[in-house]
RNA sequence: GGAGAGGUGGCUGAGUGGUCGAAAGCGGCGGUCUUGAAAACCGUUGAGGGGUAACCCUCCCAGGGUUCGAAUCCCUGCCUCUCCGCCA
């Protein structure tokens, strides 16, 4: 959620920015709602205070031994009125929570103009293209061929977008989750946490995935009902969760975090879009890095986490390039988001493995994340960051293209055979 | 699944109908003392919101109800803990 005062006191500034990132505001019916909660708030809590001011006269009065009848009869009408204001005011506050809900965050100032994914710009490129002497397969047909990806018998067990991994493909899958959460822990200097993957709404509504994304969602029914519990899109949703109605110590921050989880996404939107392969299924593995931080420090630590991300690639020598995503293509909670890409020879293109974002106070706010500022005494919101590193379904596809050779072999990544014990080819 | 106990400020914890937004302790902050620190002592210290301001309102798990008045009484839900049973 963004600053309400700002909506309120700066709201054409506010307008203007949230246009940059293709969001329109209805100002007229914002400002509308906020008129009449200013006119019923007051009206109500002028009701309140005589309510309160007669009920404590009536108190004294009764301690003093006299009389009360007369004073109570003219409460209660006062009361009947009261609450005829108050439900309207609840009424109105509701409304209003509902719209600030469905405004985006402001893009930083930093974040490219742009329409859509062409209009992200490059900021750097690392590591060499694989020259090959055949024509490169891509993953499907690597996979396939050495009977250790299948994509029918999930097909089978589940449906479309599912799939199982077999034998040693399976283990460097598996190998890739240890390697990527030991590099963050030993090197890096994050928690590792291990987490929920059911939340209930509110911690879908505090990381910004409700109320405006259920159907990108898996929703769970117990006894009948359904909406409470959800399947998590991500480990960003539990850990930052984490976060909510605390209040840290400012030698606490940064706060770091990270988690491997299985990620649940409905992909509702996406028919007919990269149907082939693993590149988008309904459940992949995901390592994600969490930060809590100091407002003043978050951009530093966004160039950072974005840094830990690359490493990944850098180790098992896969080349990549960061984009920073344009206005139009940064997710709603984002203030700034860094892609990470990595080359698919199968694809001859670069594809998103990593994305890392600042979100600023906009998750905190609905999370009510705190931190004590020292210099006030008082509660002040954290600014909350989140980062891939990386998304595993995806760095196993990179593997396997990358470390293709003319046999239909997979060879795999030095820092990966020590906990493969010692393989290096798969065949 | 059965039986019981409980959810109060940053934390621990008192408070069972009327200046209670809430005792006390811890923690935090400021000060005295000290070369400095610790200890001791004194003071101070919840959050959110409205208003130019004085000031006012809301909040004691959540939602309803009773009452002139609710942290306190009643109902529902959620959560936590203890004991028994079952179980990976």
């Amino acid at each position: 959620m963004i600053d309400p005062h700002r909506l309120r006191n700066e709201l054409e500034e506010t307008v203007r920015q949230l246009e940059r990132r293709g969001y329109r505001l209805d100002k007229k019916h914002f400002q509308a709602l906020e008129l009449k909660r200013k006119e019923v708030q007051v009206q109500t809590q002028q009701l309140q205070q005589d309510r309160n001011v007669r009920s404590k006269a009536i108190g004294q009065a009764k301690a003093a031994g006299e009389d009360i009848t007369p004073l109570k009869g003219a409460v209660s009408e006062l009361g009947d009125k009261l609450k005829v204001t108050e439900t309207r005011l609840e009424e109105i506050q509701q409304a209003l929570q509902d719209t600030m809900l469905e405004i985006p965050n402001i893009p930083h100032e930093s974040v490219p103009d742009g329409r859509d994914e062409n209009d992200n710009v490059e900021i750097r490129v690392f590591g060499d293209k694989p020259v090959f002497e055949f024509e490169p397969k891509d993953h499907v047909d690597l996979g396939e061929g050495l009977k250790l990806l299948d994509f029918e018998a999930a097909a089978k067990l589940t449906g479309s977008r599912f799939m199982t991994i077999q034998g040693a493909l399976a283990r460097m899958h598996r190998a890739l989750i240890q390697f990527m959460l030991d590099l963050h822990v030993r090197e890096h200097g994050y928690l590792e946490v291990y987490v929920p993957y059911i939340v209930n709404a509110e911690s879908l509504q505090g990381t910004g995935q409700l109320p405006k994304f259920s159907e990108d969602l898996f929703a769970l029914q117990r006894d009948g009902r359904c909406d409470e519990f959800y399947l998590i899109p991500t480990a960003e949703v539990p850990v930052t969760n984490l976060l909510r109605d605390e209040i840290l110590d400012e030698g606490d921050l940064p706060l770091k975090f990270v988690c491997h989880a299985p990620c649940f996404r409905s992909e509702a939107g996406s028919y007919g879009k990269d149907t082939r392969g693993m590149i988008r299924q309904h459940q992949f593995e995901k390592v994600e890095l969490v930060q809590a931080a100091h407002p003043e420090q978050s951009y530093e630590i966004l160039e950072e986490m974005t840094r830990h991300a690359e490493t990944v690639l850098k180790r098992l020598g896969l080349p990549y390039r960061v984009v920073a995503l344009c206005t139009g293509d940064i997710g709603f909670s984002a203030a700034k988001t860094y892609d990470l890409e990595v080359w698919l020879p199968g694809q001859q293109k670069y594809r998103e493995i990593s994305s890392c974002s600042n979100c600023e106070d906009f998750q905190a706010r609905r999370l009510q994340a705190r931190w004590r500022n020292p210099d006030t005494g008082k509660p002040q919101l954290l600014h909350t960051l989140n980062g891939s590193a990386l998304a595993v379904g995806r760095t196993l596809v990179a593997i396997m293209e990358n470390y293709q050779d003319g046999n239909g072999r997979i060879h795999v990544p030095p820092v990966l055979q020590s906990y493969m014990d010692g393989m290096t080819v798969i065949e």
